[in-house]
DNA sequence: TGTACATCAGTGAACGCGCGTTCACTGATGTAC
DNA sequence: TGTACATCAGTGAACGCGCGTTCACTGATGTAC
């Protein structure tokens, strides 16, 4: 049964992978183990092969979720004028599809309260992770607004993470959308 | 061992209460009916004489919770000049007591994204709640804007929400407070 | 290069535990006359 | 107002269940000579 090390080093990562949708979908606590072993095409024994617990997994799981978001961000950023980086990247954010796709979205949203009650190292990556997207965003605000400062992009970065969390509770689809499409809006005009 | 109408009524509201502090502390999940009841001062069997399920008590925990927090808005607003009232608000709303008193803070920063998992009578009462906190806020922004409309306090609650919640991720104390007071500093220019 | 042995990725059943929920019971409260 | 009975708030043990975790085992991979 034994397998190579690469095939291995491919479970982790399809682990992990399978754990970053589970979670944010689901959020943290209603995310089983066996749940994502079996997405991950395995058997729930197998798991501590390559994590200590779920914990790390959490842990992991957000970094890689936070890290597909940075891609994103930068792939907008690159293919766009600098006029309108910043405008772009916002509305990706705080739109409908991302509303709608908790499972491939920013962890920072899909299990932001979640992660408050984590563990020490679970937050010190979500904390790394929220200062990298403030990172991105601020050099994507800076190509229209020389002037702007890092404070500018915390401020954006939290009010879109708390327009996705909010649209994902109100129950009226339509009103859910309006509250995007105003939070959007002054976003843009900053 | 039967308890009048009137102590009844007491009990089903101190359950409630602990329920409220219980799952903002804890989150949702972590949360358990035993600990709850505990904090009541009762045993776990008693619970069902007063709810029906988990659910509808975490229904009622939210609604009982974000009542507290238009309690305070509206009091901060009622002492308070016209052209303070909206930064008041947001200033006690984006404080490091808020981030450390999860326990009597807002639902919405405390549980947000474990509300947007829930059934649809909890996600009705949280988008109530919602509703109602960006009434209070438009109310309190329009006394020193009158021309401002609806959308600016949609947009400033969001903010505050997830200003909180990332608040209570980020691990490094002064980071966090910094993270914060940017925040806050945006929102009263708005 | 070939052989012998150690390693260890993955299996799948089992573990203890705490969860939400149920239940038979108690006895004070509320109601009917 | 007093009495007899029904109601039901609260008790505390027990239930089934799914969770994270452990474990003995398998057999292909990696290593040493």
């Amino acid at each position: 049964m034994r397998k190579s090390r690469a095939e291995a080093a491919e479970t982790r990562k399809r682990i992990v992978d399978a754990a970053a949708r589970e979670f944010r979908r689901k959020g943290i606590h209603a995310g089983g183990l066996a749940s994502v072993m079996a997405e991950a095409g395995l058997t729930p024994g197998g798991f501590y092969k390559h994590f200590d617990s779920k914990e790390q997994l959490i842990t992991e799981a957000s970094e890689a979720g936070i890290s597909t978001v940075i891609n994103a961000f930068e792939a907008i950023a690159s293919r766009t004028g600098d006029e309108e980086a910043f405008k772009s990247i916002v509305e990706s954010y705080v739109s409908v599809a991302h509303r709608d796709n908790s499972m491939g979205g920013c962890p920072l949203a899909g299990m932001g309260s979640e992660l408050a009650h984590g563990g020490e190292e679970t937050r010190a990556a979500a904390t790394q992770g929220f200062n990298d997207l403030v990172d991105v965003l601020a050099t994507s605000f800076s190509r229209s607004r020389p002037d702007g400062d890092r404070s500018e992009a915390v401020f954006a970065l939290v009010a879109m993470i708390g327009a996705v969390t909010i649209s994902r509770i109100i129950t009226d689809p339509a009103a859910s959308t309006l509250v995007l499409q105003q939070v959007k809006q002054h976003l843009k005009a900053i």
